[in-house]
DNA sequence: AAATATCTTGACGCTTACGTAAACTATAAT
DNA sequence: ATTATAGTTTACGTAAGCGTCAAGATATTT
């Protein structure tokens, strides 16, 4: 197996390659969900293959729905317990379920408002078409 | 059949009946809604039965998830067209079927999101047994 | 007259996730 | 030395739909 060497990138090599802009990943340092960030000397930040693996995971989330505040949460359990991936799984598991239920009321609450806005439309026709007495 | 008198309202009485706030009927007036309002004397908003009415279609229509700005367009036509039932709603149709949908695009994609997210929280769920390498 | 209620306009605040200058600094290539 | 490229911080702008003062005018009741 070849070890890839994991060199420090640039800002806007890492956005390149993640498909985002520079804004968003200062954005998500200043937010606190990056964690301090090393400089190189002339202070510009150079990111490490942790980090980089942290912003996929974060997109990742982004991609599932997953609001940047709830994101927080998250990564500060992957914070404390420091990577321990079997302590910090649980507490996403559980992150993960209520976003699914939260889909779920979202989809219920959608075909609710379909069923609304098709009686609506059909009242609206039968109106026009003088079936009933044009009463508001 | 009695013929109820019509007498206008302050703007207080509307929000009170309609259940909103003052505010949010100022607002409506500002962004064109509602056309010009009657003032009293003292520069007080007085509110005739066909703003009333005008204002309780706003309301369903937003209760209908329509955004105010595609209120906008659907006041205009109703401006321009003075009341005339017959060749507003083809339009007010037109509208509501836009809306539907949207409705059922919103619908689909959460489907989408649901899967992506149960499929995901199965794949953290094996890695935690152990069934796959952990692999990013 | 004074208190109370309701009205007025104006304008900033809020939320989310960045976009978009502005003004500089640093590094590399020509 | 000059230009080009990439980086830095600071900070305002955006969308939607109002909430929430602020400060003053008006109106009614006591």
């Amino acid at each position: 197996m070849p070890k890839t060497i994991d060199k420090p990138m640039p800002i806007g090599e890492l956005a390149r390659e993640l498909g985002i802009t520079t804004r968003t990943i200062r954005y998500y340092e200043e937010i606190g969900l990056l964690g301090p960030i090393e400089r190189l000397e002339g202070g510009a930040r150079s990111y490490q293959r942790a980090t980089v693996l942290r912003l996929k995971f974060i997109l990742k989330m982004k991609e599932l729905g997953v609001s940047l505040k709830e994101i927080q949460e998250l990564v500060q359990n992957y914070d404390t317990h420091q990577q321990d991936f079997d302590t910090i799984t649980p507490r996403l598991l559980e992150i993960l379920d209520l976003h699914i239920g939260k889909v779920d009321r979202k989809i219920a609450d959608l075909a609710t408002l379909r069923e609304d806005i098709v009686a609506y439309r059909r009242r609206i026709l039968d109106i026009l078409q003088g079936k009933q007495p044009v009463v508001k």
